[in-house]
DNA sequence: AGTATTCTTTTTGTATACACAGTGTGTGGT
DNA sequence: ACCACACACTGTGTATACAAAAAGAATACT
């Protein structure tokens, strides 16, 4: 096929960034990337423009185009403001949604699930992400989504550990986010606007109570430490 | 001084933008306006990107860039919306402004007071953007000023009409919208969240009114349409 | 030795030429 | 007269060459 190669580039960029694979921060080399996709530094930057203005990266003046970066202030206002946006897509979805968009939800949410058993924890995590983009599309309000795609590019980023079953407790968180997932298909479809808004911010309990525990973990055993140098137990 | 002719040009074309004198939905000529800022289409092109990111333009493929239309759907959903983002905006500028911002708003009001009591329409409405703008700046969140950018480019364009007093009612208007824009700045100045909000939904609800009398006006006397053709009436 | 300055290298920004797609018009056929 | 096809035209997309700016390296100077 006549593919677009600028559309493929940009949809790849997407996935490395979200699945950290480029991490926050680092800078995007417009001639090694231009060759590697196979396409020239002018619509290369397009593509770094567009990537721009979904949040993915930053442009900076005559120093070119860095992943965006995710500082400790803003991953504050992200949990701060997670739910308001979240809760509020899932109203306008279910009251929006069509049936061809019900349908797509569905086929990815297979693909979600099924990723995310296998323990494909980059691949269930982009597809957890389109998930969740395609119910921003159903809720019909362009100004919602910019902020929701914004959340979203952070979210899956922060979110990377989240498909990677380490013990049975993320099993069965695993689980339970599959279940909800589910279940939001079916309030939305039924047009269920407040089921919807619930299901969401339970969705986003989970979500936050792993990512929680991810950056504030089970502190090492206190007398480990003390057997070598107390003053550094703190 | 050396300006970035870039910055000029993107910046002309969101002033044109927002004061409709380039309406919604009509084509940007590359080569035109290329010609008219004195820069090559490669950098404008850029610029283009840069406005479709902020909701000012929408690109289409091999057929270029249109500023952004206003059909009906779209401004439901800003009606829906407007309420939520401005309010949520005013809360987090409040808890997080600096007294640097602080400043520059106060100067942003003084020169929005001015051009508005002198009958300058067009600027007036863009010292109002800006005002606004500044707001969202302060709330420190990345998330929701995707959204709030997005609403302050179809606001302001909806309210071309707003600062263009042609009656006593009119003038009331304008006179109530500096008290309340000068409230606010004491509000956000005082670090009162509750009372930012407050008065943003007060400053919502005046724009409104005006925007629904503009959309709805009043009815033509029904006793001159009858003397020519009562069939055509309604 | 350390620092400042200049030259070199690398990388980004801009202009331009060319390729391609979309649109409209004209001509030939029926 | 109407329709279809082809051709020309207009405007967008891409590649490349060149210019400018930033980063780095080397040298001279204190």
């Amino acid at each position: 096929m006549a593919v677009n190669k600028k559309l493929t580039c940009a949809r790849a960029l997407r996935h490395r960034i979200l699945s950290l694979d480029i991490p926050p921060g680092s800078d995007l080399d417009e001639a090694r990337l231009s060759e590697e996709y196979g396409i020239s530094r002018t619509p290369l930057r397009e593509v770094f423009h567009r990537l721009a203005g979904d949040g993915y990266v930053r442009l900076e003046e005559n120093r070119g185009a860095k992943v965006a970066s995710m500082d400790l202030s803003v991953m504050r206002t992200f949990f701060q403001t997670a739910p308001l946006i979240y809760s509020s897509i899932a109203r306008q979805a279910a009251e929006n949604r069509t049936s061809a968009q019900i349908g797509a939800l569905k086929e990815t949410q297979e693909k979600f699930a099924k990723s995310a058993r296998a323990g494909a924890v980059a691949e269930a995590g982009l597809f957890n992400h389109q998930f969740h983009e395609q119910i921003g599309d159903m809720a019909q309000n362009v100004y919602l989504l910019a902020s929701l795609k914004r959340m979203l590019v952070d979210h899956t980023r922060l979110s990377q550990t989240f498909f990677d079953p380490k013990s049975t407790a993320d099993e069965t968180r695993i689980s339970k986010a599959i279940e909800q997932h589910n279940a939001m298909i079916a309030a939305i479809e039924a047009g269920e606007a407040s089921g919807a808004v619930d299901l969401t911010l339970q969705h986003w309990d989970l979500s936050r109570d792993q990512l929680e525990t991810y950056v504030r973990p089970d502190p090492l055993p206190l007398d480990v430490i003390s057997m070598k140098d107390h003053r550094n137990a703190i």
